[in-house]
RNA sequence: UGGGGCAUGGUGCAACGGCAGCACACCAGACUUUGGAUCUGAGGAUCUUGGUUCGAAUCCAGGUGCCCCAGCCA
């Protein structure tokens, strides 16, 4: 692999696995990353996906793709295909082991069969309510179910029947036959099987009794060798029964370990919660660039290898956590500043004239692609007597520190002249300044003060006749407070999602070298932040998404 | 009131009986033709009470707090 690799430092998790090598518990390692195929890939499957495929990096082992697909009714191709290509954008390849749980509903169903056959399995006619009531409460057992004892041919001939079809749905179930007062409640005679008469998509009308979970993932894990079965804190509890299955089945002894998943401040990563954003409208679709999943930072413009650096830092433990969203901000920028070329972008114009430059006259002028790397070379920008600056660089009256235009104030356009604010145009009902008059310094071609003197401030600029036209969407935090995972007891997360997390400017002005860029590829607007083009993009329609701004040091100043 | 898990600066992660460190954030300064980047500096933490020890974030005991579990979801 190229790219560089995530999780790299050491964790709980390498040293488990450097003890189990070492202690010869396994002689090899062999990970697997299990989604299931009901909803789009975000950012705490990025955490999952660099640990599995790191471990297995690290120890020169392998990890599968594993598609979780055991219930039809939530599961689509569709999602299939997206997390495929989620995963190999991040990076990660996954050789020809793309694997389905689905694949092993024969043998799954065989190994029910066996359980049946030893009494450690049962059919139970119970209704989902009364297997609830059964089942006791945290501080209480529960009590068993009168088909609990049910003989083994019995048994073994009412769950054949429950696979040809004989019954409708919530009939009954297969049960392990554990204990219903064992302490921890998924120790009380679980489900292993439950009827659905629904279309598979992958093995279709094939079947109609699926397996559940925790009957289905240890074995899968066990049947592909898995030494490392990396997954979510919530499994701990389950993990019991999941090496109760093995140890009963006599297979292949596979090792979990749970870590925390990832929570990142401002943001939600539940999948139910995301999917409501989108059939809400509250976001224009999965890979809105405001959604944490993996499609919408992609589209935004976030670097894969920002995600995974990313991911490196935030390490691996078995703490709760919130990862303040300005660590994964720093690493999008840390990497488009190296590589992304800087042009000149005016988000919101406003026109300027240079009284005293010739009508007519257009001069070229060398500015450096990216000062970070000066083998991205240069480009030629055109200067002409009219110009659109950002609305923003200009005060009539400009507060203390205010190093932009004002009346009489000097200022450098960037590669160009430096100018002065001579006069300006204001709607006298609006009150809203329609044009800024100035003159130039012809003695400082590309911004040079050769005599000296001292011009603290620079603005970009676009020549008008020249400048291209874009819209450019603006994004910020989609929610209005930290933790939206925990809100006021009467209230929801919806509550909290901002109305100022998408923001689309027309009217934007960029440099003409941005004519006919392609979808996908990223610049730094100077002074603005880092943008790239949107999928949207058309030819003669330019549209930019806002990837992450610049820190901007005057905002913190004048926000004081 | 059952079971499982976790407690280190604002947020995360380290330190594995021997000077509590790193990153982000925050603050101050330097530099600057991006108020970007870069550079320098500052502040700020071991949940609590006991015990063991020459020495405890680390080991032991008791408290406290937080998270997860009662799907025919994963």
């Amino acid at each position: 692999m190229t790219n560089e690799p995530a999780v790299s430092a050491s964790n709980f998790i390498r040293e488990a696995v450097e003890e189990d090598l070492r202690i010869s518990r396994f002689d090899h390692v062999q990970t697997r990353f299990p989604p299931e195929p009901n909803g789009y890939l975000h950012i705490g499957h990025a955490k999952a996906i660099c640990i599995d495929f790191g471990i297995a990096e690290a120890f020169g082992g392998k990890c599968n793709l594993r598609f979780d697909d055991t219930n039809p009714v939530k599961e689509e191709t569709e999602y299939v295909d997206a997390i495929k290509e989620d995963i190999r954008w991040l990076g990660y390849d996954w050789g020809d082991q793309e694997l389905f749980a689905s694949d092993y509903f024969e043998t799954l169903y065989g190994y029910a069969v066996e359980l049946i056959k030893k009494g450690k399995a049962y059919v139970d006619d119970l209704s989902a309510d009364q297997i609830k009531e059964y089942r006791g409460t945290l501080t209480e057992p529960g009590k068993e179910s009168p088909y609990r004892n049910r003989s083994v041919e019995e048994n073994l001939d009412i769950f054949d029947r429950m696979r040809r079809g004989e019954f409708p749905e919530g009939a009954c179930v297969l049960r392990a036959k554990i204990d219903m007062a064992a302490s921890n409640i998924n120790m009380r005679d679980p489900t292993m099987y439950r009827i659905l008469h629904a279309s598979h998509h992958r093995t279709g009308s094939k079947w109609c009794i699926y397996p559940m979970y925790d009957f289905a993932h240890g074995q899968s894990d066990s049947m592909e060798g898995v030494t490392h079965s990396l997954c979510d804190l919530a499994y701990e509890d389950h993990r019991p029964l999941y090496n109760w299955f093995i140890e009963e089945l006599g297979i292949f002894k596979t090792r979990q370990i749970e870590f925390a998943r990832l929570n990142v401040t401002y943001t939600i990563l539940s999948k139910r919660f995301l999917k409501q954003l989108v059939s809400e409208n509250l976001v224009r679709g999965w890979d809105d660039p405001r959604m944490p999943t993996l499609c919408a930072m992609r589209r935004r413009g976030y670097p894969a290898q920002a995600i995974r650096n990313f991911i490196d830092q935030v390490g691996v433990a078995k703490n709760e956590n919130l990862i303040d969203i300005s660590l994964l901000e720093f690493n999008v920028r840390n990497l488009l500043n190296k590589t992304a070329s800087r042009v000149l972008a005016v988000l919101n114009p406003i026109k300027v004239v240079i009284t005293n430059y010739p009508k007519g006259q257009v001069e070229e002028l060398e500015a450096v692609n990216n000062p970070e790397d000066p083998s991205a070379g240069t480009r030629t920008l055109q200067f002409s007597r009219e110009l659109y600056i950002e609305r923003d660089d200009f005060r009539e009256v400009p507060p203390p520190k205010y190093f932009r235009l004002s009346p009489g104030r000097e200022v450098r356009l960037r590669y160009g002249y430096i100018i002065k604010c001579e006069d300006f145009v204001k709607n006298q009902k609006t009150g809203e300044i329609e044009e800024i008059h100035c003159t130039y310094d012809p003695q400082t071609r590309g911004g040079y003060a050769l005599d000296g003197r001292k011009v603290q401030g620079t603005i970009h600029w676009v020549s008008a006749v020249h400048a291209v036209e874009a819209e450019v969407r603006m994004y910020d935090r989609l929610f209005t407070i930290q933790n939206p995972n925990k809100v006021e007891e009467d209230k929801s997360y919806l509550d909290y999602v901002s109305p100022d997390s998408l923001k689309v400017l027309t009217g934007c002005r960029v440099e003409p070298s941005l004519a006919n860029v392609k979808p996908g590829q990223q610049f730094q607007f100077e002074r603005k932040g880092f943008f790239c083009v949107d999928l949207d993009t058309k030819p003669g329609q330019l549209i930019f998404n806002l990837t992450v701004p610049l820190r901007d040091t005057w905002a913190k100043i004048e926000s004081k």
